[in-house]
DNA sequence: GCCGTTTTCGGCCCGACTGTTTTCAGTCG
């Protein structure tokens, strides 16, 4: 189940868009999305507040935390219902789409009547936008494309929204009595960006109370299928969750089966079947007797098939059964062996905590001995920074790393923008005042191949740019990364030096798992970062340690697990070499 | 609708790009 925070910051951002679409009053749609966020990176549950607490919350008045309230007592808002009345779901879609914002998807619903995505790709083909002021020949061309990105991400969801729902099950399903084990399983459990369906499986000796507890869950909008040991449900945002009960003794194999992927399945039966034994979600089987051998843990599986265990992120048959049988599977990175985080944000430009309480968290929740803050530089014009505001954060770093044994060794950085032309915010002697640089492309996302390539290797080249941030800028389903000699740019962060980040954000995952092992081929050192804009979102590192996972990473791969000392030694090393000639 | 004050209303992130227009509105980060 989803915090309330989050149920609320949902339902804000919905209204937010529908005052887009209805009044088109910009600032009071921005108060809204404003508090949605806010709300949404509060620390504390806001069930548990009163309405003097709430009003606390930062962007939160009395009218917002009115409507929090209603929410709470009656689990709706009539201002937001009465907006849904005006404006059908489908037109809001629309401006998911790039290029679609609130003011052209109001034009093509009033003026066209178009209210869902379908229809609109309708309307195009019929060349029903051709007379609309505003929209010509590249309009269309856009929104196919954009719709096509769209349906190429399908009905799949990012791995939180997937993470959450699952936690939300796995946790009502651990209360039926007779539960022995329950767990996700599925795309899920080997962190793929992005998750079709979530597949659940329990142990239990009998299955009837689990499957009456699942089909009757408050998720539960439709029941898709039910039956002794199966059972699958669509939540009401259309996501599929499919239920598989076993025995106890069968666990581990189930286990092993309902992960995945299905080519490492298939890999693991033939195996099997070479050993002469025969594996299914039931155990392990003699072929010819069908008496069973092993079946009770995944270990054990494996063990018998002459394997060790393998991390569910590897099971995708890229080399990692080969890998076990040779006993070279690599010791993946674990998030314990994260020594801290190096790159994010706070209140200072877009983040929504302060420099303490970002770093009070790093130390408490996310016990990292190391923790470098990186906000926004001035090319990044929205967020308004000044050489006044980065100087006067420095100090308080400076003051603040020192303060306590509790917080962790502060380091002073900042997130720079790749210009055009590979230039960066700040002069030389200016930068060499960081303790730290992370830099990464924000805009001119359209640049050719060539001048993509050369104005991201020229960053890798300036001595005091540490991290290659978010390399490609895709966001999952929305946008695509850049055109860019991407092996390039890998022999240039090798060559320099620069360590190229795995960015955390859920919707950003950048570099991608199998961009992660193109680039260990080059002998790449990464850095895997939250990029957190809330003390929340500092604990989103998860999700970067299982891309890092399905990219085969080490700890010795990524700096931020490496001593203070030797990050340091890294970062000098790399002001060292200048600026190569030629 | 929130916020901060110039304390009760005016400003609200700013700049660039894009496609459309013929001087600019809409969208994005």
């Amino acid at each position: 189940m989803p915090r309330p925070n989050e149920e609320v910051e949902a339902l804000f951002q919905e209204y937010a868009d529908l005052i887009s679409l209805t009044t088109g009053d910009a600032h009071r749609a921005r108060a809204y999305e404003k508090a949605a966020r806010s709300i949404g990176g509060y620390d504390s549950d806001v069930s548990t507040l009163d309405a003097k607490e709430l009003r606390s919350i930062p962007h939160v008045g009395s009218s917002i935390a009115d409507k929090i309230t209603e929410y709470l007592h009656t689990g709706r808002v009539s201002a937001v219902e009465e907006a849904r009345t005006k404006v059908p779901a489908g037109v809001r879609q629309l401006t998911a789409i790039p290029m679609l914002g609130p003011k052209r998807a109001k034009v093509l619903y009033e003026k066209l009547h178009v209210s869902s995505v379908p229809e609109l790709v309708e309307a195009v083909h019929a060349g029903r936008l051709r007379d609309l002021r505003g929209f010509g020949a590249r309009s269309e061309e856009k929104i196919l494309h954009g719709v096509e990105l769209m349906q190429a991400a399908g009905d799949r969801v990012l791995l939180p929204v997937a993470g959450d729902l699952a936690e939300a099950i796995i946790s009502a399903l651990s209360e039926v009595s007779g539960c022995v084990r329950c767990a996700a399983a599925g795309s899920l459990r080997r962190m793929r960006e992005t998750v079709g369906d979530v597949d659940i499986l329990v142990a239990a000796r009998r299955s009837e109370p689990f499957m009456a507890a699942f089909t009757s869950l408050p998720q539960a909008a439709e029941v898709v299928a039910e039956g002794p040991t199966k059972s699958a449900i669509r939540t009401r945002s259309g996501l599929r969750v499919d239920l598989r009960v076993v025995h106890p003794d069968a666990w581990g194999a189930a286990l092993l089966y309902f992960t995945g992927s299905k080519a490492h399945n298939i890999k693991v039966r033939r195996i099997a079947q070479r050993h002469g034994l025969k594996l299914s979600e039931y155990g392990l089987f003699d072929a010819e007797t069908d008496r069973r051998i092993v079946s009770r843990t995944e270990e054990k599986v494996y063990e018998r098939l002459g394997l060790p265990w393998i991390p569910p992120p590897l099971r995708e048959d890229r080399g990692e059964i080969e890998a076990a049988q040779e006993g070279t599977l690599p010791e993946v990175l674990t998030r314990k062996e994260l020594r801290g985080d190096l790159h994010t944000h706070t209140d200072l430009t877009d983040g929504l905590a302060t420099l303490e309480e970002m770093a009070g968290a790093a130390a408490r929740e996310q016990h990292y001995s190391y923790y470098a803050v990186t906000d926004h530089a001035p090319a990044m014009a929205m967020q308004r920074m000044t050489d006044e505001k980065i100087l006067r954060q420095r100090e308080q770093v400076r003051r603040l790393g020192g303060s306590s044994r509790r917080t962790p060794r502060l380091l002073h950085g900042t997130e720079l923008n790749i210009g055009p032309d590979g230039d960066v915010d700040w002069p030389d002697e200016f930068l060499a005042g960081f303790d730290l640089c992370v830099a990464s492309v924000h805009s001119h996302f359209t640049q050719d191949r060539d001048a993509m390539t050369r104005r991201i290797v020229r960053a890798c080249e300036n001595p005091h740019i540490h991290v290659l941030g978010h390399l490609t800028t895709r966001l999952i389903g929305k946008r695509p990364g850049i055109d860019a000699d991407l092996d390039a740019i890998f022999a240039a962060c090798a060559r320099t030096g620069t360590a190229l980040e795995v960015n955390s954000q859920p919707d950003r995952l950048d570099v991608s798992d199998e961009l992660i092992l193109r680039a260990r081929r080059h002998g790449v050192t990464f850095a895997v970062n939250s990029d957190a804009h809330s003390v929340r979102a500092l604990d989103g590192i998860r999700y970067g340690v299982g891309t890092a996972q399905r990219g085969w990473l080490t700890a010795d791969d990524v700096v931020n697990t490496w001593t203070w000392q030797r990050l340091h030694r890294f970062v000098r090393d790399k002001r060292r070499r200048g600026r190569p000639a030629g």
